[in-house]
DNA sequence: TGTATACTTGAGCATTTGTTCAACTGAAGG
DNA sequence: CCTTCAGTTGAACAAATGCTCAAGTATACA
């Protein structure tokens, strides 16, 4: 009967001898690699934050000035300011200025089918 | 000192006159609401992290006991578990008891569709 | 040149988050 | 019963996050 070794008590990591192998092996060999997943759960968690969603949302339906983002958001122009750079270094947003103002749109159509994607999920 | 028009020195929300009027009542009409965007946001919040994306890409393959998981992942046991919850209360994720076991399997196949169409971001 | 505007940025801060640790539950087998 | 094992859970704590504030840059215009 296949049992845990002993796992030691300051870190538990499992080392356990009775997992099912097959399986364990089976998976790991048909997942995304550590780095990619890495790269995707950055995309989710930036999308992940209201304000950022709701800002992706806008840019979604027209290009905006921080200061219109700002305003359809209700929040400070330095909250949203600091989000579209987060934005920016992902490279889902791009911006474009114009005398003073900036203009910031999406920079890639990805988002939006993702976007899509997680409405189609909600509504249900 | 700078000086944004009529706004407020405690929080500076943005109240400018000049924003462009037309685009944003035209965007805010066409934006998800408020509380559609929090769930949705609550969705990608909880895969953007690594730790939990892998769970779901693992699970995304086969059901898994959690002890299978966290040796997957190589983390412990307790922390699976809690991610596990966390996947659980978002309905990500079911669970299914044998004896002793608990084996956990995605319960949404749209999760699924959001990983697939991230990875397609990715390898770009 | 001087002032105002549109935005950016760094520091400070309170809040949130993910992990560990230890105690606990509940099932299986003596 | 009693013990072991698979998993859950709460508390504690360090790390990360998002906001505000204040100062800074860059452009426009008088």
């Amino acid at each position: 009967m296949p049992r845990r070794t002993t796992v030691t008590r300051e870190d538990d990591i499992c080392e356990v001898e009775f997992v099912n192998k097959e399986s364990v092996n089976a998976v790991r060999g048909r997942m995304p690699d550590a780095s990619t997943i890495e790269d995707l759960a950055e995309i989710f968690k930036v999308l992940g934050d209201p304000t950022r969603l709701r800002i992706v949302s806008a840019l979604a339906v027209k290009e905006l000035c921080v200061c219109d983002v700002a305003n359809l958001l209700g929040t400070s122009i330095s909250a949203v300011s600091h989000q579209l750079r987060v934005l920016r270094n992902l490279k889902l947003v791009k911006h474009r200025k114009d005398g003073k103002m900036v203009y910031y749109s999406l920079d890639d159509e990805c988002v939006e089918t993702l976007l899509k994607e997680g409405l189609k999920h909600i509504e249900e």
